[in-house]
DNA sequence: GTGGTCTAGACCACA
DNA sequence: GTGGTCTAGACCACG
């Protein structure tokens, strides 16, 4: 039951469809989700997760066109077998522009750059963790 | 000139006054904007980057709120002398919850954790070395 | 009026958001929309054509991902004044693989190399032949 | 073995029976397939290419509407001795209409007609190489 | 006033 | 039973 790990915050200034790929995309991070697998239809994750078909939808085709997913018609999604395209120039690149005001702000509430990357290290451990 | 160093991008899905927040606290964090210096009124900011009042002033009042300004009726507003609030566990939370799906992302397109250290170092360098 | 020259043929078995892209397409190169040149809004064009604001907002989202368009939250929508990629040589092979059926099918009809030249080069006549 | 020379993409976002329609098409262009020649049984095609027998049926049905087959209660299907009818005004008329959007494309990424003449004048010589 | 998001409900093509 | 498409109507963020 996939819909066991998704907790959707409904009160949330980030929308629905957006928590729901990070959440897949953390899923399939943390290797509860393999290459290959079924997800549920669209239907079935919005009505487990008491949110709208169309959310779900829209979640789904935006994970496919970064090609986390493949969705066909009639079999439903899944787990690109062949994961996301490798890390290129232009994505290493979005990442710092996400990490810059995130850690001008950490720096300026003290928080060195020892301490963040402790933070990052116990993320990493814990998606590495949960196979 | 305050307005030099900050550039908005018209043409980004990241809100104006989000732009301007987040390249007022990389100001800071890099000390090209000192404890108890004076901003620029919101009319004379708005008027250098071409955006409207309501856009600045929207930026600073959440700055205020967030401890990171002062806002005075008359002197306008200052670089908050004491700075925001050291990190406290609230924030460190907040701070973890925004990077494990970038993190989860990253490590699906093979970005290891090595890689993304190199990335936090060099933001934290960039930071600290342009004062 | 944008809207005088789109016609939307609601008895096609292609869709409507599909039909609205082919014709906006057809007009940028037919330069009756010229780049940085401003797009109705969703809901006055949904108006216009007699159809749903969200079947336009579709076809105006993937243009934007295409490259054709530039949307902006307050603005609306633009031609994109850089236009979309040049074509590479995953675009030459998809329209190849689009163009071989149609090819194989003329020539049972007997519609020879000639004709279909003539045909090609009439259209690439009239897109250059309405500015 | 007609199977051997059909391909069937099964993550595409063009209908199986629709492939499978092109491909006998593009197969008889090819004289791979000769007037009056015997096709698959359905229920053989299916199995050789792992699709449901109820996606040939449709395939076979709308070619013979179409002209290109013959289908008999007993022999099956056969390549229709006559060919499909030869190009009338409508036909090219129809041919126009899926080139206009495809051209407007390729002119706006820069294809010029002596391009897109050469990948014609390819294709004729591919369908008619084959045989 | 603009697009962004979400919900609801419907019909259809596909296999 | 699956996703694809379309409609309708609502609230919100943004500037």
């Amino acid at each position: 039951m996939i819909s066991l790990f998704i907790q959707i915050q409904f009160d949330s200034d980030t929308p629905i469809y957006e928590q729901l790929k990070q959440q897949l995309i953390i899923g399939m991070a943390q290797q509860r989700l393999l290459p290959g697998e079924r997800l549920p239809s669209v239907r079935e994750l919005a009505s487990d997760l008491g949110i709208n078909m169309h959310t779900v939808n829209k979640a789904y085709k935006q994970l496919e066109e970064e090609g986390f997913l493949q969705i066909h018609r009639q079999r439903g999604a899944i787990v690109s077998p062949k994961g996301p395209g490798k890390a290129d120039e232009a994505y290493l690149k979005k990442i710092e522009e996400k990490l810059r005001p995130l850690i001008a702000e950490a720096s300026l509430r003290q928080v060195d750059q020892e301490n963040l990357e402790g933070i990052v290290r116990r993320i990493y451990r814990e998606l590495g963790g949960e196979r």
